[in-house]
DNA sequence: CTGCGGTTCTTGATCGATCCAATACGCAGC
DNA sequence: GCTGCGTATTGGATCGATCAAGAACCGCAG
C-alpha cells in the first residue's frame, strides 16, 4: 500500500442517495423525498420506516442536487470589507457571528466573498449569475448605497444593515440601529451626571451616519435648553485626530465630558486626557460608541454605545425570509435602539 | 399593477444557460463547457465566437448544476466561535478576511457555519453528509483536536489552523505559528532594550499554545543564561487575572518588563502600572500576543507579538489545494514566524 | 359488487452542467 | 480518389434531487 493510500484511505464510499434509503425502506424515491419535505403527506408507519432507513444510512440530501431542481442555494451572500488597522472597530465580528447564528435557525448558511478591491459590484454579479446565493447581506451603506440600486436593478434579492440615506423610499428591506437614539442615550446619561457642557467628536460631514449620532448629542443638550456651539468638532475616524480635537475643546470650549462617534475616537480623548494628567471618569467624562473590545478592556473601561448586533441580525435574516417568500412580503425598515454600556469613563 | 409586482417587479428572467449560449454561437453544448474549462481544447475561431455569445449574454455557469456533476462546492467550510466579550482576542476578524481572499485566488468561498453549541460536530456532520462543502478549515486546536480525529475517520478533508499537539504524527495538513518563536522574539527585545528581569504571565497549564509561548520566553532568558524562577504565573485569560498576576510578580520578584501570552493579559499588566503610578515602556515594558486593535489603540501603544494571519491563509488554502488535488498531496505541516510590532510600551 | 372521493404512493420528466463514446473534419501519404 | 490519423465537435447519458402527473389503495355509500 502506498504512503497516499495509507494516510488518506481509499477512495470514499460514496454518500447514499435517495434512491438507496427508499430501496432499503421498500418505497419509492418520491415518497422519501416527502418524508423529509412533507412528512405530513404520507403514513404514519411510513413515515417511520423511512425515517429509520434515513438513521440507518446516515442520509442527508445532496445539496447539489436540491439546489439545482428548487433553484435556490439556502445560502446567503456578506461581502467583508478589509479590517481597518489602527482603530477599534470590529463590530463585523460580532455581527457575523450573530448573522450565522440567526441565519442557521432560519435553515440558511452565510457565504463570505471578497469584493476585487477594483470593482466591487464584480463579486455580487459572479455569484448572482452562477446562482451560487439566493441573497445577499449589504452592510456598507456608509454613504448612500451604490450596491443597493445596482441589486435593485438586477432584482436580486438583498437585505441592508443600514438605511437607505439617500433615498428613504428605497423599496429594499433594511435594518438598522438608531445612531441619533444612541448618543442621545449617552448624553442623557452624562447630563444626568450633572454635566452641561458635553462636547462632541465625530465625523465629517459627508457622513450620514456621523450626522444622525450627531443629531443625536444635539437634540439632548437642546432639550435641557444647553448651548451646543463650539462644543462640536468634525474629524477623521483615527486615535491621532480624536486626540488633536479633544485638546483643541478642551483648550477652547472647557467642556467637562465627551461624547465620540467611535470608540476609536474616544480612545483619541483618553490620550489626551492622560497627556494632561487628567482622570478619565472622575475629571472629564468619555462615551464612546460601538462597545469594541478596546472599550472594555482598556484601563478603568470605557462608557460605550452597544448596539444590538444579535438583533439586527435576527431582524435582517426575519426580512430575508419575507423577501424571499411567495409572494414577496414587503418588510418595511426596521430601526432598532442601542443601549448604553456604563464603565468607569463616565 | 399590484404593489408587490411594482416593488419587486415581474418574474426575474431565468439566467442564460449553456444551451442558451450553444444556440447562440452555433455550437454544441459540449463545444460552449469546453471553452470554459478547457479552451485549449478548441479552434481558435470557435472559442472567439462562443466567447463572445458568453459575454453577449452575461453566461455564468449554474453553480448547482455543476456540483452536482462534479462532486465538488468549491465551498470551504468554517466554523466560527462566539466572540469573547471582554477580551482583546479578534484575530479572527483578520484571519477570516485573509483567509476569504486567499480562496478567492484559489477559486474557492468560504461558508461560514456555527456549531451548534451543544455539539461541535454536529455542524461539521450536517454539511459533509450533504456535500454542502469540499473541505474545512479548523481553527480551534487548542487543547489536543477532537475534530481531527473525527473528521479524519470520516475521511473528511481539512486543514488545519494550529498544530495537531497531543498527536504530532496526525496525517492531516496543517498551519501554525510559531509561538516560541514569538515569545523568543519578544523577549530577546526587551533583553537588548537592558532588561534582565522578564517575568512572564500566560495561561494555565493545561494549554498546549501557552506552554509553548512560555517555552519561547525561558529559552531567550536561559540563552543570556538569566534566571526565570519567580518570574512566571500561570493565570486564567482575563485582564483582571493580568491584573493580579502582575501586581503579585511585581511584589515579590520586582521584574523591570513583562511578556504575556495575550493582549489581554497584557491590558490587565497596564491596568496595574497605572495604578501604581508607573510608566508603561518608561518605568516597566510590556508586550502582549495578537497585536489586536487594543494593542493599537492603546495610549502610547502595546509592544505585541503579530502573527501573520495573511501567510497563515495563503498556506491552508495551498495546503488545501494539495489535499483536494488528484492524487492528494501529502502536504507537511508549516510553521510560520511572527514579527513583533513595536510600540510604546517597552 | 360497483362507484367514488380522498389519501398514499409511484413513475417519468426535469433542472443545467459535465462525462463518455462516437462522429465529422482536415490534411498528409499512397 | 481513398485511406489513415489526429483534432474538433456532437448527441446521449448522467449526477441526485424535486415536480407533475397518474395509479393503487382505502373505506364507505348506493
Amino acid at each position: 500500500m502506498d504512503t497516499v493510500s495509507k494516510v488518506f484511505g481509499r477512495i470514499p464510499p460514496a454518500p447514499p442517495t435517495l434512491a438507496d434509503v427508499a430501496e432499503l425502506a421498500g418505497v419509492s424515491r418520491q415518497t422519501v423525498s416527502n418524508a423529509v419535505n412533507n412528512p405530513d403527506l404520507l403514513r404514519a408507519d411510513t413515515l417511520l420506516r423511512v425515517q429509520q432507513a434515513i438513521d440507518q444510512l446516515g442520509y442527508s440530501p445532496n445539496r447539489a442536487a436540491r439546489n439545482l431542481r428548487t433553484r435556490a442555494s439556502h445560502l446567503i451572500g456578506l461581502r467583508i470589507q478589509p479590517v481597518q488597522e489602527g482603530t477599534a472597530n470590529a463590530l463585523m465580528d460580532r455581527f457575523v457571528h450573530s448573522l450565522v447564528e440567526a441565519s442557521r435557525e432560519a435553515g440558511y448558511h452565510v457565504l463570505l466573498f471578497s469584493g476585487d478591491p477594483i470593482d466591487a459590484l464584480a463579486g455580487y454579479d459572479d455569484l448572482l449569475r452562477s446562482t451560487a446565493v439566493d441573497a445577499f447581506i449589504v452592510t456598507d451603506t456608509y454613504l448612500g448605497n451604490p450596491q443597493a440600486a445596482w441589486l435593485g436593478a438586477r432584482r436580486a434579492p438583498f437585505v441592508a444593515f443600514g438605511r437607505p440615506w439617500d433615498n428613504p423610499d428605497a423599496p429594499h428591506p433594511w435594518v438598522d440601529v438608531d445612531g441619533a437614539a444612541g448618543c442621545d442615550l449617552a448624553t442623557s446619561h452624562l447630563l444626568d451626571k450633572g454635566h452641561e457642557r458635553i462636547a462632541w467628536i465625530g465625523w465629517r460631514k459627508d457622513s450620514f451616519i456621523g450626522e444622525d449620532r450627531r443629531a443625536g448629542w444635539s437634540r439632548a443638550m437642546r432639550a435641557r435648553g444647553l448651548p451646543t456651539t463650539g462644543l462640536a468638532s468634525r474629524v477623521e475616524d483615527t486615535v491621532s485626530s480624536g486626540r488633536d480635537a479633544s485638546a483643541v475643546l478642551l483648550d477652547e470650549a472647557q467642556p467637562s465630558a465627551f461624547v465620540c462617534a467611535s470608540d476609536t475616537l474616544a480612545m483619541g480623548v483618553l490620550r489626551t486626557l492622560a497627556e494632561r494628567g487628567l482622570t478619565a471618569g472622575r475629571d472629564v467624562a468619555v462615551v464612546g460608541f460601538d462597545d469594541s473590545q478596546v472599550a472594555q478592556v482598556v484601563a478603568s473601561g470605557l462608557t460605550s454605545v452597544r448596539q444590538p448586533l444579535e438583533d439586527v441580525a435576527v431582524e435582517v435574516v426575519k426580512a430575508l425570509e419575507g423577501r424571499l417568500g411567495h409572494p414577496p412580503a414587503i418588510h418595511p425598515g426596521v430601526l432598532l435602539s442601542p443601549t448604553l454600556a456604563v464603565r468607569g469613563s463616565s
